[in-house]
DNA sequence: TGTACATCAGTGAACGCGCGTTCACTGATGTAC
DNA sequence: TGTACATCAGTGAACGCGCGTTCACTGATGTAC
């Protein structure tokens, strides 16, 4: 092939962890092989571990660029409340459940993620938390700490409902429970005084 | 080997789904084989399609299985709101994070059973619903539909929390996660009159 | 009561397959002369 | 300006391995005579 200046090499490698984000976020895992995944990108097995050390590799920067898009997209909600409610609706959609490729990270590969390396769960540590930050500067609180834990208990909220109504092979009750979740989210979100920690 | 009464192979097989349980949990769908799956058994591959049609029949098998368990062991807990504190608490304990193999099924594998078969998922969406049907008799509702829905959707929550917490490579923050949930589940359990469904 | 036989849960080797990973090689290019 | 060469991103075949699944076989037993 030709000899490219350096910034072709980066595209390239790019190219793989974006193809590989929505992979992973649709086969899981496991059920996204190598050689298939390089033939996504338009590349041959080969070349794989000319960018990546090992699969493992691929599957913390993968991880890490997903949550870097996520923030991105809830940054471009509006800002403050308002944008947080738009937040929760987005994420507790159907077009969400109905698109996990698309979607969120964390509800497409938690289970996977825990049983990875420490290396992918650091990725996915630390990749989360920014989110969590960028959004929880929307409850313009004077306790950050606080914040930031409403914040990512709400997530968790949102993210274990959007998985069980994703399992749920009765489609009803899957589309109430994603409803019955933006409730409960505002509802908790609602109470983000301090001195309404403890009910 | 021996011929034995009819209730010896039923005997084994339920040992085979009792053992598939643990790992599938531990070490998820993929990553539980058939032959060391079949050798903690105390068998030899090679026997267990005399149990079983396939490895998804048994994975079926073994999720339905381990929700059953679970209802007996949400019924083990005293009746009423306080038994639900008692679950809640239980649930989003430490020694539950910390143990995958003997917990809840839903939180170790959502992921997977989402990318599984119908069969799977129908079982799944089946077992789940008798275990939520059964705690939410504790809320006493005239409204059966509204309080199915409401421990539904709290018990998305929990998976939700433990699953990120279980993720979190900060033990410290992982451990707080699990006490806001606790928390948030309480709250939302609180605001149990049909007249507060919406804030 | 003693013996021959049918039963059938379990054995263990083998199957094709896709996995992650390695590596000798290719060939288009920018650079040196 | 023209030619030889070094570079290196990407190729594609091959590796050992474990996967899910199949199947001819084993052998201890309850039953029939």
């Amino acid at each position: 092939m030709a000899r490219y200046g350096k910034e072709h090499k980066q595209a390239t490698r790019q190219r793989i962890i974006d193809v590989a984000g929505g992979r992973l976020k649709r086969d899981g895992i496991h059920g996204s092989g190598i050689a298939t995944l390089m033939a996504d990108a338009g590349l041959t097995n080969g070349a794989f571990y000319a960018h990546f050390e090992s699969k493992e590799d691929l599957v913390a920067s993968a991880v890490a660029e997903q949550l870097r898009e996520q923030r991105e997209s809830f940054s471009a909600q509006p800002p403050g409340r308002a944008g947080l409610e738009q937040i929760v609706r987005a994420y507790l959609s159907v077009a969400h459940r109905d698109n996990p490729e698309g979607g969120c990270p964390s509800a497409a590969l938690l289970d996977e993620i825990t049983r990875s390396t420490d290396a992918t769960k650091r990725a996915y540590t630390d990749g989360l938390l920014v989110v969590i930050d960028d959004v929880a500067a929307r409850l313009a609180s004077d306790d950050p700490k606080w914040a930031r834990m409403k914040t990512l208990s709400v997530f968790a909220l949102m993210v274990g409902t959007l998985q069980v109504s994703r399992a749920l092979s009765d489609r009803k009750l899957a589309d109430e429970v994603l409803e019955q979740g933006i409730q409960n989210a505002l509802a908790l979100l609602d109470a983000d005084h301090p001195s309404m920690r403890r009910r």
